[in-house]
DNA sequence: CACTGCGATGTCAGTCACTGTCATCACGTA
DNA sequence: TACGTGATGACAGTGACTGACATCGCAGTG
């Protein structure tokens, strides 16, 4: 445990994440998010490796259960449907926090240098997509293909889901996009 | 023109490339930048918004490039199709500077800030790919689909080219690469 | 040729993200 | 009680980036 009260990385991400609402990423400095955590600066950089990572510890565990999906989807099933199956188990834990991933959105999409962020982290999902789908025999460069297209699929469902007032599920809309795409190459 | 000689702005996009290369993006200071093109810290970063951005000039360009090819596309072409004559178009400019490319590729790969901004940088273009295929009566969710596959498609195919030993065009790549797309979204 | 307006650069001080280093504290264990 | 371990605090330092103002070169104008 920590040295006063326990739980300092869960108070600096909701301290985070509230200054960032109330007055912009770039606007709130780590001295107010420690400060309101109750913690110094120094503590901040030991959880996380800088300002915008903070908003992105979600992440580790998305991969997980991707990856898991892929893995533990039937051998008959082919690239891409696997990589919706991992799609759609991801957006189960997204679903239940609707409010909070509608929160960290907006201050997302007010920032670029957040945007780089998310960016980054869904390209290393891909990637760990691919891998995946090449440990099911999957070739070059149809894995690495297949990662991407998701990726598209999940960024341009996920927007949509976000923004729309509230009555598809996610997984609904994830399988829209894919019909979508499929229906786009098709030609 | 400048204060003294002409070109500032080449002046500092060279400089700054070579000592990327020489010593990594992070072991360079925007000092040395300067230093070695003969400016001052000051007039760095009123050419440039930060120290990644001076590896990135060619993007506005390349947007520009995308989007005329989309909009001057015959009224039959299907989208995704308009989307891949585009990236022909843009593919031609960087097939003439196959080492510069390359130089500029291994610095971005060895630096997840740059990273980082390079995909910052094709969000964009994807983003005014749909916006270019809505233009041309294309909807929603399908545009930002299309775009966004065409953007996975060229990843793939430029890092492919760029690893390559030097024998196909970028272009072809960029056709194969769609083919497996297409043919991986059939099922 | 002198004058003047403008754009690009230089200068300087300042903020803030981020890091290295060492001291300090709480807690478990022998 | 003594000790080891891990998390935190304290503090100095670097470097990216910004704002404000001075300065210089070049064009046009008379």
């Amino acid at each position: 445990m920590g040295r006063w009260e326990p739980g300092a990385r869960e108070r600096l991400e909701r301290a985070a994440l509230e200054l960032y609402v109330e007055r912009g990423f770039e606007q709130a400095t780590v001295a107010e998010i420690t400060n309101r955590a109750g913690l110094t600066e120094r503590t901040f950089f030991r959880h996380f490796a800088d300002k915008r990572e903070v908003l992105f510890s979600g992440q580790a565990e998305m991969l997980e259960i991707c990856v898991n999906a892929i893995v533990g989807a039937p051998e008959a099933v082919a690239p891409l449907d696997a990589v919706a199956e991992a799609l759609r188990a991801v957006s189960a834990p997204l679903e239940e926090r609707r409010e909070r991933s509608q929160r960290r959105q907006t201050v997302i999409a007010a920032n670029a240098a957040l945007q780089e962020r998310e960016l980054l982290k869904l390209a290393s999902l891909a990637s760990a997509v691919a891998d995946a789908l090449r440990r099911r025999g999957v070739t070059e460069p149809t894995a690495s293909l297949c990662a991407e297209a998701g990726l598209a699929i999940f960024k341009v469902a996920y927007e949509r889901w976000i923004g729309e007032p509230g009555g598809r599920t996610l997984a609904d809309v994830i399988q829209d996009s894919l019909d979508h795409l499929k229906a786009a190459t098709a030609g």
